[in-house]
DNA sequence: ATATATTTTTAGGCAAGCCTAAATAATTTT
DNA sequence: AAAATTATTTAGGCTTGCCTAAAAATATAT
């Protein structure tokens, strides 16, 4: 039985790994845990122990082939909690994730794929971030940001980088949402600003706004 | 901030309560939680020294104010649960248990609140059991066994008293479920037997089937 | 290449929540 | 009402997961 603490351990590594894609080292994981570099050579060694990661001592760490496929089953509960409580509960973008790092630890292979089905099977979560498969496959993105869009191309928005209510807000008004189909109209050279069509409305937005906005690119 | 364990034990005290309506005695607590007496002893003053509950020793303990709220917020989370499983995952009435157990302690109430009003404000869950409500108010059912029913008399299933798939599955197949409507037609005193008219088709059950589902009585 | 700085590990301690065995209080029997 | 039984608490220990301070290994600078 893996325990609470060490599926955090587990996920803090893959996080890591999946944006640096390098050997973790001890204090890296003290970082992201908020927790001193001596807990965590600890909790490494009981890992390895039960063979979830592999430790060289003064090295660093990598997960092992079952430690990285737990890793990747806590990231896709993670996410599909995030969606439920977005797409069903109403939750807004920037208020799920504490909620849903609690959720991701429930034990119930069952209660995952009944819950996916619910959903529709989605691919991506309300940050745009794909959810892993059953398998525990993470089909990568390659997003781009609003503000980098070509004049008259179209997207889809996946996400957003910025967590504020304030910009959550806004966006919300211009019924900017998960999923909306977007298009360039217009680029303004001049302040960066551009005028965007989204679900067949026009809209003028700031580069501040736009550099925050996720999407991936359809035509 | 209130530990897993001290739940577990405020809602152990809560179902003793609900039961006997009696002061708990640390040993009944200990056979509940599957504890040893001593340990139930230690978390008592854990308890008491954050006042969620009232402790003499030797006599017995029983919830204070503060404890009963939050025991009750606990069941109300657990009951919520249950029905999304069943209402909306679609997980039979006897798989529930253990997944509810854990979402059960998901700290949020914002999360407990929307979900309510996702499930349309259910009264009741799955087992028949009522869902307290955001106050705290526990409405009293006074509920019978099928096998009671009078002849001619009204009413709807509120759920099992039995908890074995072959039971649960026998019901599935005649369109039994939380919320039918159910109608005695007859009732044959030599096996204790009934036909019955559930959602305006008859069926014949025997008293071993009817003696473990649950009715609200309607007129 | 040696000295200094940084990173990592080891050592020793602490709180939570459990345990068993022994002691004490309460209840029941005779 | 004393003796026997049962219930409860105390005492002492264990594991998990954290901590700080000191020691050891590695990396960097001179």
């Amino acid at each position: 039985m893996i325990t609470l603490s060490e599926e955090n351990y587990l996920k803090a590594i893959l996080s890591i790994n999946l944006d640096t894609k390098a050997i973790v080292s001890t204090n890296e994981i003290a970082n992201v845990l908020d927790t001193s570099a001596a807990s965590v050579t600890e909790m490494i060694k009981k890992l390895q122990e039960k063979k979830l990661v592999i430790y060289k001592k003064y090295k660093g760490v990598t997960l092992s082939k079952s430690g990285c496929k737990k890793a990747i089953e806590i990231l896709r509960k993670h996410r599909l909690w995030e969606t439920f409580l977005v797409n069903k509960l109403d939750f807004s973008w920037s208020e799920v994730h504490d909620v849903a790092e609690e959720l991701e630890h429930i034990k119930s292979q069952k209660l995952t794929d009944k819950l996916d089905h619910f959903l529709n099977y989605p691919k991506f979560d309300p940050h745009g971030e794909p959810i892993p498969t059953k398998n525990g496959i993470i089909h990568p993105t390659k997003r781009i940001t609003l503000s980098e869009m070509l004049l008259n191309s179209n997207g889809i928005i996946m996400g957003v980088s910025l967590d504020d209510k304030e910009f959550l807000d806004y966006l919300t008004k211009l019924n900017i949402s998960i999923g909306s189909n977007i298009e360039v109209i217009e680029r303004i050279t001049f302040d960066q600003s551009m005028k965007i069509k989204i679900e067949s409305k026009l809209e003028h937005i700031s580069q501040d706004v736009a550099k925050n906005i996720l999407i991936k690119i359809i035509k």
